[in-house]
DNA sequence: TATAGTAGTTACCTAATGGTAAGTAGTTAC
DNA sequence: GTAACTACTTACCATTAGGTAACTACTATA
């Protein structure tokens, strides 16, 4: 294997630790929901208003989990939950940007033809 | 709703456009074999260790259809197939930079834990 | 005639993803 | 007391994604 197969490799393997962390429809926009700053459980269904409370449930977990979030609990009445960006999940803010961008200009080359 | 709301919904709409194109566990990882020159079914599937002939099949197939790439056929002896980035494909290259970046950053800080 | 290389396809199965609807548990306001 | 708001959880179901193995069809070579 010359060195071009060899970095050709590496990249893919570590492309796929990416995929694995923002795998499926709801990881990237929850993440996007939450750099504009900390939100609890309900004002992130509203900012995506067709997730459903299990999926959201599901998903904030598994960010928690891949320490991409924080969940912090607060004693007041009613009891409220804030999540929030942990330093690694800021770290993710370039790749949102080309998420972002990319999807502008496909949707503009898409309408085009 | 504010501007800051109306600006967060467009990304949250740029970002499905994306990951509707980038989805699943095979499409990024043809796309970057693919970076490295026009390939042949048989190369990529080399290139992807443990992709199976109807996973790959089915999502260049899908890949065509988004117009990320063309395949071309060759009617030499035996027939050749040549899969290629279109000038949409190369337009995602920031993105999987950005992609395989943070794949190598996210590993980093995991073994440090 | 048999084997290998070209590029896939097909059938079958399991697991993961995601959706719907209802329920839980606590507090607060009317 | 009852409704509403907090943040979920649970049960059930359908769809999609992905894996395995075998098969197709054509050509070239031994």
């Amino acid at each position: 294997m010359g060195p071009k197969e060899e970095v050709c490799q590496f990249k893919l393997l570590a492309s796929r630790d990416t995929l694995e962390v923002i795998q499926g429809k709801w990881r990237i926009p929850i993440i996007i929901s939450l750099t504009y700053g900390n939100k609890r459980f309900g004002e992130i269904q509203r900012d995506i208003a067709d997730i459903s409370p299990k999926m959201l449930s599901q998903e904030l977990k598994s960010l928690e989990t891949n320490k991409i979030i924080t969940r912090t609990l607060y004693d007041s009445m009613p009891v409220t939950v804030e999540y929030s960006l942990t330093p690694l999940g800021w770290s993710m803010n370039k790749l949102l940007e080309e998420i972002l961008n990319w999807g502008v200009y496909f949707r503009e080359k898409m309408i085009k033809d």
